[in-house]
DNA sequence: TATTGTTATACTCTATAACTATA
DNA sequence: TATAGTTATAGAGTATAACAATA
């Protein structure tokens, strides 16, 4: 038996994240809707947001996120809605069509996770998790360092 | 003790590939080249390559590639060569600037996998690989059915 | 005829800076 | 004075289509 090296683990995780990107891409030809849209949809699931709030959460400038609910306004998935009480501010707000699209991705979330874990056996999958939760916390620790 | 779910590592995964890229993101900054280059230069580790070949080898039209390249250019990382043999071609080729940020780039990989995993423990590492390895084609048999 | 790379054009994501309306 | 969002401007990555030079 031959000895893994730490590489050989950062390679993998490596190349998961690459399938994970594909499949991202793959939703986002299927859907129409681009990465950057995707996730301001994704974070509307908690009701209408202000532009403000999403740029914050996102990580991104306002006019960052002016840009894309153009975009989303455009093609139909959300509206621009007054604020009820401050007049400067502005709910986006998903439309039927974009909340349709966010339970789509929950569906297909779900629906992966069982593809790919469904049939690991419930010791095996406790144990895989706990080594995902180690390296993601000494992961974190390392960025923050930085 | 909770079962887990199957949803669970999913999220876990996807959490990885966000600090993975954060990560990318960091080297970025620090180095002042950006991803889309990074990935051109670590593609010459090889040796001088035509940009057809990088076109295909990173699923990106060759327009695409002459951009990058000329960004490159630019900032002194390649030189166009001419193909010895075929006048049309061109051999994209690392200068000293470039010999070292590739080299940079793979210290730090090894680095970040000896901080992440180095402390894991024999077994415990190589159960995790054989773990990110199942996973692996899993979700590459999923992403060529569709 | 087929291949290599470029010019032309366009769209998206991203950023900074200056500005308007409102708090 | 501070905050929410927009206009103006710019750079990077991506794409298609048409074209020149070469094979």
């Amino acid at each position: 038996m031959t000895a893994r090296s730490a590489t050989e683990a950062l390679d993998r995780i490596l190349r998961l994240s690459m399938l994970v990107s594909a499949d991202l891409a793959r939703y986002e030809r299927e859907s129409g809707l681009t990465a950057a849209r995707v996730e301001l949809l994704w974070r509307l699931a908690g009701g209408p947001t202000t532009q403000r709030a999403l740029a914050a959460a996102m990580e991104v400038t306002p006019r960052n996120v002016t840009g894309l609910v153009d975009g989303l306004v455009a093609s139909g998935h959300v509206t621009r809605e007054p604020h009820p009480t401050d007049r400067r501010a502005i709910l986006v707000t998903p439309t039927a069509l974009g909340s349709e699209a966010i339970a789509g991705l929950r569906a297909s979330h779900a629906d992966l996770a069982r593809q790919l874990f469904g049939d690991l056996g419930r010791d095996r999958l406790a144990g895989f998790i706990t080594l995902l939760d180690e390296t993601i916390a000494r992961f974190s620790a390392l960025m923050e360092e930085s």
